[in-house]
DNA sequence: CCTCGCGGTTAATACTCTTTAACCATGCGG
DNA sequence: CCGCATGGTTAAAGAGTATTAACCGCGAGG
């Protein structure tokens, strides 16, 4: 029960979009062993159980989060600060353009690689921030405090990206900030009605201008 | 089965909230009616189902938001071009801090308009919020069409707003900049650790940036 | 007075769902 | 060839669900 086959890795990926479409509670365990073409029960020699499937998915999703925000920040600092060298683009694929500096400020900082990092992340991923961000509470008690751990934690990385940026903002009013930078960027599953390129560079720019130009009044 | 007593009224609005904390098919119509003092087959009463009573949610938050949108372009003017008379701050209370202007752009347009009345109403309804965002696909066929109409011409209102403020978008893109803009806003029920007042005001000031000076590179 | 509709009750029906049990094919190490 | 783990099957159990049925107290209009 522990090792990751292909067909466990199929069964994750199928059960995500279901439980984005339909909710936890809206998708049988029937409605996912025939999305993956087995039926119903033979799903309980991969998994636990239903829950145990969407843990899965949540811990991995979580984890992926936090783990590709982290190897953004850690360049040998601690990240506190602006920093002007090179930040690492993600393996995430795609993503050529990118943004072309001209004023002042520092065009290549952590928090603009986060932009990008979790951009790229809802583009491809639309299920898992869909599940990410309304189904952990369908968890038991263990998973969902160990997702809740990432969650924070990643929430915790932007925020502390964000400061250098907005040095006026108190951190409740910067976790706020940045939780409704989520909000927009996790959008993408409510649109796509434009190229993934064209989406791509919205969201950026207005991640962008949302957090780091908001103090400007119009 | 037709007009709206208060108990009715006490039962959307209970439903709304557990809607909104479990999802749909996370509560049962016993939940339901514990919540409001009576006790499961009672609701039938009232709705004609589970079902039912989460359209008559969804019905009235996107009749709520469509006609308080339409009351802020309707000055007689058909709104596709920037206005500068003063527009209506809709009835939903608070909001003295009025953004005080200062480039040359119109302060007080409909799009100005538009971002105060969603952000009101994210932050007074937020059970709405959710359950109109993710829960208007657990609908009935003839329920999800008429919602889904009220919510496409909501979102065309924003849009029709936003194009004298970004002429360069194509529509697709307009919209798909507004529904990430509805993201930001809705991400209220997410957060909520500051004070009401403050995140109205992060709230606006973030959607303005996003919505209007996303051109700006950095 | 008395009927009658309104809003409630509990019991019962007819599902559907998760999970377990019992069983079976197949490929592979010895 | 044997044994057996792997991954699948169908049947069944047991809980939970929405919905309907049958019944009841009660306040108001004739």
């Amino acid at each position: 029960m522990r090792r990751v086959t292909p067909r466990r890795r199929q069964i994750l990926d199928t059960a995500a979009d279901l439980f984005a479409a339909r909710g936890f509670h809206g998708v049988s365990v029937g409605d996912i062993g025939a999305a993956v073409g087995i039926s119903g029960p033979a799903l309980y020699k991969h998994f636990a159980g239903k829950e145990d499937i969407l843990g899965q998915c949540l811990l991995h999703a979580s984890e992926r989060l936090l783990e590709g925000a982290r190897a953004l920040t850690e360049h040998g600092g601690d990240g506190d600060e602006v920093r002007h060298d090179r930040a690492g683009r993600a393996g995430h694929g795609g993503g050529t353009d990118a943004p072309a500096g001209h004023a002042g400020a520092p065009e290549d900082d952590v928090l603009e690689a986060l932009i990008a990092f979790h951009t790229d992340f809802a583009l491809s991923q639309p299920s898992l921030i869909v599940i990410q961000e309304r189904e952990w509470g369908s968890l038991g008690e263990q998973a969902r405090v160990r997702v809740r751990e990432r969650q924070l934690a990643y929430i915790d990385v932007w925020t502390r990206a964000l400061r250098p940026h907005r040095p006026e903002l108190s951190p409740a009013q910067a976790r706020a900030a940045v939780q409704a930078a989520f909000g927009l960027l996790n959008s993408t599953p409510h649109s796509a009605r434009i190229s993934r390129a064209a989406m791509r560079d919205l969201l950026t720019r207005m991640a962008r201008a949302a957090l780091t130009l908001s103090l400007i009044h119009i």
